[in-house]
RNA sequence: GGCGGGGUAGCUCAGUGGUCAGUAGCGAACGGCUCAUAAUCGUUAGGUCGUGGGUUCGAAUCCCACCCCCGCUACCA
């Protein structure tokens, strides 16, 4: 193995068209925590962050905030990396895709690939929406040529053109070896076997390059076409490492962890990007880690109060105002929080009241009073300066190597609460210690010996439990370490310092002590004003595709009005709105939201599909008026074919149906 | 519907055949202590381990069926 060879961890590039939001915060700081920690433990590492600025969306969300769309993907990115600064992220390089060195990658990746046969061209015909980036095929297209995603909608493109295919199918079976030979690639596990049904079902070739519209990487030789998201956006990691040209590129490359959110772990961390690399004959990253979401209680037991999610930066900024920290301290415990409550392999629910009740129990009154109290002690009892101890505490030593050892465990298996329930272990040893030792009364007794035992114990074990936590709470550590006399700080930190006792010299001086992590006094009532009121699930990683936010930088949370068109009277009238009577109705086979509606319509009689199955019953429906769209183009859907479409309320994704206000005739023309 | 994950103390979760299910955290109750940030420490909370079968000397832990929740996906024209 290459001896200068650096750990080498990545986040997602992110996309630019908003600013960061939590889950971003979450992937970048675990990538941080463990750039940290290898770091820390005497090895080169090299961390890797960087925006997404190619995608056309981006070129949408400039133009609608009205600003040219260079100078709008500069100030996002400097906001994504400002934001990281102020949360303590230590990124080493940072990875814009607009910088020529991407693009010069990206370019030379697609050459390659295309002088092996692996990108050729053909001819796409669908369907593209702008917003998801996507491509439907016609069969998954209606004939109102809207987004067929749910939460999207919006009009599709219809585009019919030349474009560059990736031969992802001749990939599928050496990924399958690959992934089934080296456990450690895919984690965790049940992603694995995602991945691997994935890729049983059997894999398409992905088109990768669309019409050059002005914006995005063009493709060499054929500057017509530009180069589609996904393909130019995993090469962002091999392209930060200099790849193919840099003398030094093996020294990162392969990267050590590629950590993503689960979004877009299956599709394409997990099997185009290792596809591509196949093709490049170039290693495969070590580990590819997927995590999950923040979510809210929506749709939990009723009565859970719960408020939106807010941006990261917000919220250390709320846990600073209603402390008193300052916002060092509450970024840091931003990041505590986050990790301490994400159950990082799935979801997590995201609760305000949880945060900030942990912030008191956990950092306030757990860390923060033990080394308050400890201090104070020397303080009072020795003036301040760190006595001499005439014996070592067998067990807390001990226990403090245990901790150790169960922190570095976790931490290589992304179990970062575990890491830190383990230092919690020993900090609650410690308050539980002092209960027992009683040092106010060895003072009252004279036992000065046995007293100063106990509080250098104490203040070891404080020094400890910093050294721990310096990749997560670097700024906090060091205000323990200065409140304990000590000079040290995250830049010079030794992981052998958390497994070595006794490296507190007696003699020091000790600062008066203050509370590092002030109590939040009112956090039990949740701050009315304050919750945002919110719905559904607030996701929360890195570059979602999915995303259906627009693509503006204000926190608005409200709802994505999605700003319809003005028509004219005479558009309207185009639309043929009829009332129907329903004669019959009867569930779909094989479809879990579709009914067979059979209606009247004055004389005729018509088949009518309506997506209302987990609403109504079929019974409850038959002998109801409702409004058809009677001039709708027909369509089938599993293999029925439905002559018009009923209207219903949207009410959350419920359906709820329209009906005349009293009976009228079959037929009634509605407008 | 397909695929995947899950249903364990009030809440969040540990726990993949065997001392009576966890030394777990939070919350709650009671008590102690006073160095400390109304902090900390102790005790208590007696939970059908989703339901019903089965395998086994023995299952929360294995198998089958069913119910419910979540994610991805197909179907709401």
């Amino acid at each position: 193995m290459n001896p200068d060879k650096a750990y080498y961890i990545t986040t997602p590039i992110y996309y630019v068209n908003g600013r960061p939001h939590i889950g971003a915060a979450l992937t970048t700081t675990c990538c941080d925590v463990l750039a940290r920690f290898h770091r820390m433990r005497g090895r080169r590492s090299w961390f890797l962050t960087g925006t997404d600025e190619q995608a056309p969306k981006v070129v949408e969300a400039a133009q609608k905030a009205q600003i040219p769309v260079q100078q709008f993907v500069d100030t996002l990115a400097g906001e994504f990396q400002a934001t990281w600064r102020r949360l303590h992220i230590a990124f080493d390089d940072f990875i814009r895709t607009t910088e020529p060195r991407h693009v010069e990658v990206v370019q030379e990746v697609f050459r390659r690939l295309r002088d092996r046969g692996d990108i050729y061209k053909g001819l796409y015909q669908g369907w593209y929406c702008v917003a998801d980036e996507t491509y439907f095929r016609d069969s998954d297209v209606g004939e109102d040529h809207l987004c067929p995603n749910p939460e999207c909608r919006r009009p599709l493109e219809r585009k019919s053109e030349e474009c560059y295919f990736f031969r992802l199918s001749a990939y599928g079976d050496r990924l399958r070896q690959y992934i089934e030979a080296n456990p450690e690639f895919l984690q965790p596990d049940f992603r694995r076997n995602e991945v691997i049904r994935f890729i049983e079902s059997g894999l398409r070739d992905m088109n990768i390059t669309r019409v050059n519209d002005g914006w995005g990487i063009p493709v060499p030789d054929d500057p017509d076409n530009v180069i589609y998201v996904w393909f130019d956006a995993v090469i962002n990691y091999l392209a930060a490492t200099g790849w193919p040209h840099a003398p030094d590129w093996e020294n990162l490359w392969p990267a050590d962890v590629h950590l993503v959110g689960k979004e877009i772990y299956v599709r394409f961390h997990a099997t185009l990007w290792p596809a591509m690399l196949m093709g490049l004959d170039l290693p495969l990253p070590r580990t590819v880690y997927a995590h999950g979401f923040w979510v809210d209680a929506e749709g939990k037991k009723a009565g859970k109060r719960t408020g939106g999610i807010p941006h990261p930066i917000e919220l250390a900024q709320e846990i600073s105002d209603l402390s008193g920290a300052p916002f060092e301290m509450a970024a840091d415990a931003l990041r505590y929080l986050m990790l301490r409550e994400m159950v990082f392999h799935g979801d997590t629910e995201y609760a305000r009241e949880s945060f900030l009740g942990r912030y008191n129990t956990d950092l306030a009154n757990d860390l923060g009073n033990l080394c308050n109290r400890a201090v104070n002690m020397v303080t009072r009892y020795f003036d301040g300066v760190v006595p001499t101890p005439t014996r070592a505490e067998e067990e807390i030593v001990q226990l403090a190597r245990e901790t150790a050892q169960e922190y570095e465990t976790a931490l290589g298996e992304f179990r970062f609460n575990a890491a830190l329930e383990a230092v919690w272990r020993l900090i609650g040893r410690m308050n539980r210690y002092i209960e027992e030792k009683t040092p106010w009364k060895q003072a009252k007794e004279g036992d000065r010996e046995e007293l100063a035992v106990t509080l250098y114990t104490c203040l070891e074990a404080v020094r400890v439990a910093a050294t721990l936590l310096a990749p997560v709470m670097p700024a906090a550590s060091g205000a323990l370490w200065r409140q304990i006399g000590l000079p040290t700080t995250v830049d010079t930190v030794r992981w052998e310092e958390a497994t070595t006792w006794g490296l507190l010299s007696p003699g020091t001086t000790v600062p008066a002590p203050q509370p590092l992590f002030p109590r939040i006094l009112d956090a039990v009532k949740p701050d009315e004003k304050k919750r945002v009121s919110e719905s559904k699930k607030v996701e929360t990683t890195d570059q979602e595709k999915s995303r259906k936010e627009e693509g503006t930088p204000p926190a608005a949370t409200g709802e994505q009005s999605a700003e319809a068109p003005v028509i004219t009277i005479d558009e309207f009238m185009k639309v043929q709105l009829r009332v129907a009577n329903v004669t019959a109705a009867e569930p779909v086979p094989n479809a879990s939201k579709l009914l067979k509606l059979t209606v009247e319509v004055g004389e005729e009689t018509r088949t009518i599909l309506a997506g209302i199955a987990e609403m109504y019953q079929p019974e409850e429906l038959v002998g109801k008026q409702v409004v058809v769209v009677a001039n709708l183009a027909p369509r089938k859907m599993r293999g029925v074919e439905s002559q018009g479409m009923l209207l219903a309320a949207d009410v959350e994704g419920q359906a709820i149906i329209v009906q005349p206000e009293t009976r009228v005739p079959s037929g009634s023309r509605v407008r």
